[in-house]
DNA sequence: ATGGCTGATGATATAACATAACAGCGAGAC
DNA sequence: GTCTCGCTGTTATGTTATATCATCAGCCAT
């Protein structure tokens, strides 16, 4: 199983368990459209509870968005509280999520003009991965 | 007229400089509907016509998109080559345009993990603006 | 236990965002 | 002139997200 994170695991109710799982297996970003495809034989049928649950995730941090792709992915780490970015393949949609050092952070924040006093940083890098990229230069 | 940037100006079509006029006079973050409707007037009538020339716009580093946000905002600078990001007051929805340095953009692409090579840098940090700040700390 | 309150889930409907695909037109090549 | 190409218009539809109301289960006071 991959329960062996040091999470502290909030308890999830049982859409929550469902979604998160299914995308805990999927292992790369899914619509919440596709996630409800893949979900509807466990009994969950309307865009509203997908949403639901997925937004309770990612509150939880167990879930994030990607925002560049309308696309939700499964933390890599159980949780996360906010220190993240994820770089993207722009061929295979891989994902990689990058966890942010606070010294990172700080230099994001740092960037915000003193008119806006930021709280939450939105990084998504997008390239190609190494099995999308040619192999030679030219 | 608005016409006073430095800009090398690449002739732009006329659904592209009323949908860029439109950005310009707004100076807060657009939806592609909600420019559609300021725009019915000058006879431009379909999505289709918009997101056309908002993708134009976008090609040339004149228009940029929220990704948070789905929404379009006109370029602070006529113009940019991709080294920018934005902070966007959470309450209010004003928006910063923040230029990166080269070191910035530099910063920004090294914490791409080895396994993909990042070529485009989203970044949007979210918050509050002055005006929208609690006036006490408490 | 019963009744009513509250919070979670289910379901319907629709809003908001975006694009595919094709039609028509005008300017330049020849 | 007419062909072709690119831009604009138009229709239709696809995709993403949420507002709203209905239903149900647990809980607590009585």
């Amino acid at each position: 199983m991959n329960a062996h994170h040091h999470d502290h695991a909030p308890k999830l109710s049982r859409n929550q368990n469902e979604i998160l799982s299914c995308l805990r297996d999927a292992n790369e970003p899914m619509s919440a459209y596709a996630i409800l495809d893949r979900v509807r034989k466990t009994g969950i049928s309307h865009p509203p509870t997908v949403y639901r649950a997925l937004n309770d995730l990612m509150r939880k941090g167990m879930v994030h968005r990607l925002q560049s792709r309308s696309a939700f992915v499964a933390c890599d780490h159980g949780a996360c509280d906010g220190k993240f970015a994820f770089a993207i393949c722009r061929a295979c949609d891989k994902v990689v999520e990058i966890s942010l050092s606070d010294e990172d952070q700080a230099g994001l924040l740092a960037l915000a003009p003193d008119e806006i006093a930021p709280e939450q940083v939105t990084l998504e890098l997008a390239g190609l991965c190494q099995s999308c990229r040619p192999a030679a230069s030219a």
